[in-house]
DNA sequence: ATAAGTATGTTGTTATAACCACATTTTTGA
DNA sequence: TCAAAAATGTGGTTATAACAACATACTTAT
């Protein structure tokens, strides 16, 4: 295991070498390798392990009794996944974890690791402290998303997104991280139902967009 | 402040009454009240606290420049507010937080919470913990919801919700903690036309529902 | 037991998003 | 710089969800 590698990984910031392989010892930590459509970790298990990787990526879907596969996100390299159920160890995962293509995944055992009431030893307080960071920044991006597709009208979620990004950079005028279709995935619509959409509102002078740019008109 | 009433809150579940009170001490914690609709945190801001609960409740919504208002969530008794965005320090907050009643609430300071590499007191390790805990379970809610309502018809999102119910319970048949007008909500559906495909789906014999109770049929 | 109130179901209409097929523009790389 | 590919836009059609208005069932309190 190099080590090194795991220190410019979010979960380990801050961490000393021998606190990192100390960690790794304490938590039982396995290196697996998947080929491309390994089952990973399965809906209805509780594994209790967080799950980091190293290489490759992994995907996040559901399957429904029916048959229907559903693709929920995906972890790249340097992400962590089903740590929150790792945390809440009664909780059976709803989603299935499976590898994208091949890859290789670093499991830690993490039972038990919010049953001690004091700081045990100089890693887990560091250990806790990038959790919390990383849940936090998930919840943000799952609220934000979730508040991004609950109006029922294209016009609204595009409202919505935008005047997100519009208080983000503190200006009307700014550009966002995707193209038309990343962007219509994200706000749970079909591409060209959107690309429409934007073409009414910049002929009623809502908006002005060319490519990823955007601008905010309020008349 | 009612130390005995704040240990029964999930953030301080653990600790002392001596830890509480330095916590406190600690974080700068300031009670505040608020009357009906008084703006308590607003959208652009950065205010660096962890909003708690004590009593009535409050509002999660966000106001977009065209006039809009959208209502995202209401936090109980006991609960906890901005706590991803005091402890993401540079993020501005996407919402305002508004006394849904009127309510008191118990405001700490996280400044610096997290710079500290290890634990310098008795409270701070149970602090992050508890709050990793809740970040966590907030998390698996949001990527829940969103997960439910991704899917484009009101089928497809009844399915994705009964199956994880299903899974949940580890039996076709359960009851939902909704009545028909909070899982339209939930699912970011209308009433009645959740009502009309629930209907549908019972006589294709896909489903078996009386008031909150639903069986899982699968011919 | 009954009336009032609430929740749920039903029907028909309308608005709108998905979908499909293709045109246009932009990007890429040879 | 040109051809190919990718991304984006447009128009028409269809499917479906929202909406509105009302019927029925189920609760609750008196």
């Amino acid at each position: 295991m190099d080590i090194d590698v795991l220190q410019k990984i979010p979960l380990f910031r801050g961490m000393t070498e021998n606190e990192i392989s100390a960690l790794l010892k304490s938590l039982d930590a396995k290196k697996q390798n998947y080929k491309k459509n390994d089952l990973i970790l399965h809906a209805g298990s509780k594994p209790g392990v967080i799950g980091i990787v190293l290489s490759g990526s992994v995907t996040i879907l559901s399957d429904d009794i029916w048959g229907n596969r559903t693709i929920l996100s995906h972890v790249e390299k340097g992400g962590i996944f089903a740590e929150a159920y790792a945390l809440l160890e009664d909780v059976p995962m709803l989603v299935d974890v499976m590898a994208n293509e091949d890859c290789s995944i670093l499991m830690l055992g993490t039972k038990g690791i919010l049953s001690s009431v004091v700081s045990q030893n100089s890693w887990d307080y560091k250990f806790l402290r990038n959790l919390l960071l990383i849940s936090s920044k998930k919840n943000l991006n799952l609220s934000g998303r979730s508040f991004h597709t609950s109006p029922k009208t294209i016009r609204e979620r595009v409202m919505s997104y935008l005047n997100t990004l519009s208080l983000q950079n503190d200006n009307t005028e700014f550009d966002i991280p995707f193209d038309r279709q990343q962007l219509a995935d994200y706000l749970n619509l079909e591409r060209s139902a959107l690309s429409k959409e934007l073409g009414k509102m910049q002929k009623e002078g809502i908006i002005e967009t060319r490519k990823n740019h955007f601008k905010l008109l309020t008349p």
